[in-house]
DNA sequence: CAGTGGTCTAGACCACAAA
DNA sequence: TTGTGGTCTAGACCACTGA
C-alpha cells in the first residue's frame, strides 16, 4: 500500500468536487455514510475530511453538515504560489524574459542571507516577468551554484523548483518574506515602463531546504499599480 | 466538562514548553508515554499534538520523537497580529493617536466593501500609530455603525476586536488583505513626517465576523522606510 | 425528534530512525 | 533491534442543528 487510505480518499473527495458531483455550497454525504462507501472507520474517513478543511476546500458545520467552501483559501497566500499560477488564475497570460544568467561571487547580503563563504560561487538571474504581455515585475534571484551546477540552463532558470525536487532529490523547507515598498530608480523605471519616482512593491525572499540550508534569495520589485498582494486567512 | 481533555492537554503542554519543562530543540516524551500520563488514549493524545504542531509549536519526526520547535511561526503572520503585537515583538513601544471618530454615510468603497446600503451609518475612524514615538502608519478604519452602536468610544477604538468577541457575543472570521504600495501625498507626509512621494506601504483589509458579515474595513499606509511586512510559511 | 459533527477508547500493525 | 511516529479499526457517548 503506497499512500495512506485517508490520502486517497482526500484525492477522490477532491476529485469528485472537481468534477461538480459536489458542488460549492452544498453538503456533502455524512461522515458514517462515506466512511461505509469507502470501507474505512469514521476515524480514518474524518482524517481524509480533516485535510480537506485545512486546505479550504471543505468547512464543517457542527450539527448540521460537511460542505463544500466557496472558496479556495489557502492557496492564494503569495510566494507558495508563483507569479505564474498568480497571473494565470487572474485570467492573464504570464511570460518572462531572461536579462541575465551568470556565475558569479555573492554580494555582501547574498553571502549573508544564503550563509555561504566568500569564495563559494553563486547563480544570479535578472528577469522582467509580464502579464499580458505588461511587465508586471523585474526581479533578481541568487542560488549558490554547487546545488544547481549539474543541471542545465533551461532546467534552472524555466523551473527550478520541479527540477530541485524532481532531479535533485532535494526538497524545499520554509520560506521567509518580507513586502515592502520603494520607488522606481532610472533602471526600474526603463524595464518595468514606468517613470522613474512610482511606487513599486518590494518582496525579497529566502527559501530554504528541509534540511534548513537556504537555497535561494529574490529580490523583486513589482509595479503597484498593475499588482498587488491578497492574503486570506 | 467544559473542555474537551485533548485541548486541556495541548494548554498544559504548552505550559510545560512555557516553563522550560520542555526546552526548545529537545524532544518530548514519546507519544505512549504522554497518553497513559494524562491518562487518555493515544488517539487522544495524538490530537492534541496535532495542534501544537498546527501551531509551530511542536515538530513531529518519523521514527525518531516529537520536539520543540525554535521557531514560533503562524503568529508573525501579518494582519492576525496586530500592529501592537508586531511593535511588541520588536522589542519597541506602540503606541496611537486617534484623529477623528466620526458617525456619517459610507463612501462608495466603504459601501462596497461592508456590502451595506447608501442608508446605513458607519463608524470611520482615523489614527497614526507609532513605535519609540516614530509615527509608522496612517489608518482609516470603517465599521458598520449598529454593529457597534451599543459600545463606549473607549471600548471601541482602543479594543474593537476583543470587545465584540467578549461583549458583543460576536466571533472574528475570515480576513482579505491587500498589500501594495503608493507615493504618500502632502497630508500622508504631514502625518508621517516623511517627505512628500517618499515610498508608503499600503494595505487594505476586510475583516468577516464568522456569519460571513464584513464588519470592518481597514486602509492602512505604512512608512516604507520604517516598517516591512514579514511572512514565514 | 433524528441526524450531524466532536470527542474518545483500547487496542493493532506498519515504516522509519537510531543505536 | 528497539522505540518512535503514522495509520487504522469498530465501536461509544456527547452537543449541536434543524425539522
Amino acid at each position: 500500500m503506497q499512500e495512506p487510505m485517508y490520502i486517497k480518499i482526500h484525492n477522490q473527495i477532491k476529485r469528485d468536487i472537481e468534477n461538480k458531483k459536489y458542488k460549492v455550497g452544498e453538503r456533502i454525504p455524512a461522515e458514517r455514510q462515506l466512511a461505509s462507501k469507502f470501507n474505512v472507520s469514521r476515524m480514518t474517513l474524518r482524517q481524509a475530511i480533516k485535510t480537506l478543511e485545512d486546505e479550504g476546500i471543505l468547512e464543517r458545520r457542527l450539527g448540521s453538515g460537511t460542505y463544500v467552501s466557496s472558496q479556495k483559501v489557502q492557496e492564494k497566500m503569495s510566494g507558495i504560489m508563483s507569479f505564474t499560477d498568480i497571473t494565470r488564475s487572474n485570467g492573464q497570460v504570464p511570460s518572462s524574459k531572461l536579462l541575465s544568467y551568470r556565475i558569479t561571487k555573492p554580494s555582501l547580503s547574498e553571502k549573508e542571507k544564503l550563509k555561504i563563504q566568500d569564495t563559494d560561487n553563486v547563480l544570479r538571474m535578472e528577469r522582467v516577468r509580464f502579464a499580458d504581455n505588461v511587465p508586471i515585475c523585474y526581479e533578481v534571484a541568487t542560488i549558490p551554484y554547487e546545488l544547481v551546477s549539474r543541471f542545465s540552463k533551461d532546467e534552472i532558470s524555466s523551473s527550478l523548483y520541479q527540477t530541485l525536487e524532481e532531479k535533485g532529490g532535494y526538497k524545499i523547507g520554509s520560506v521567509v518574506e518580507n513586502i515592502g515598498a520603494a520607488v522606481a530608480n532610472e533602471n526600474e523605471a526603463r524595464l518595468l515602463s514606468v517613470k522613474k519616482g512610482e511606487p513599486l512593491v518590494t518582496r525579497r525572499q529566502v527559501t530554504e531546504l528541509s534540511n534548513h540550508y537556504p537555497f535561494e534569495y529574490v529580490r523583486a520589485s513589482y509595479v503597484a499599480e498593475r499588482f498587488e498582494f491578497t492574503f486570506e486567512k
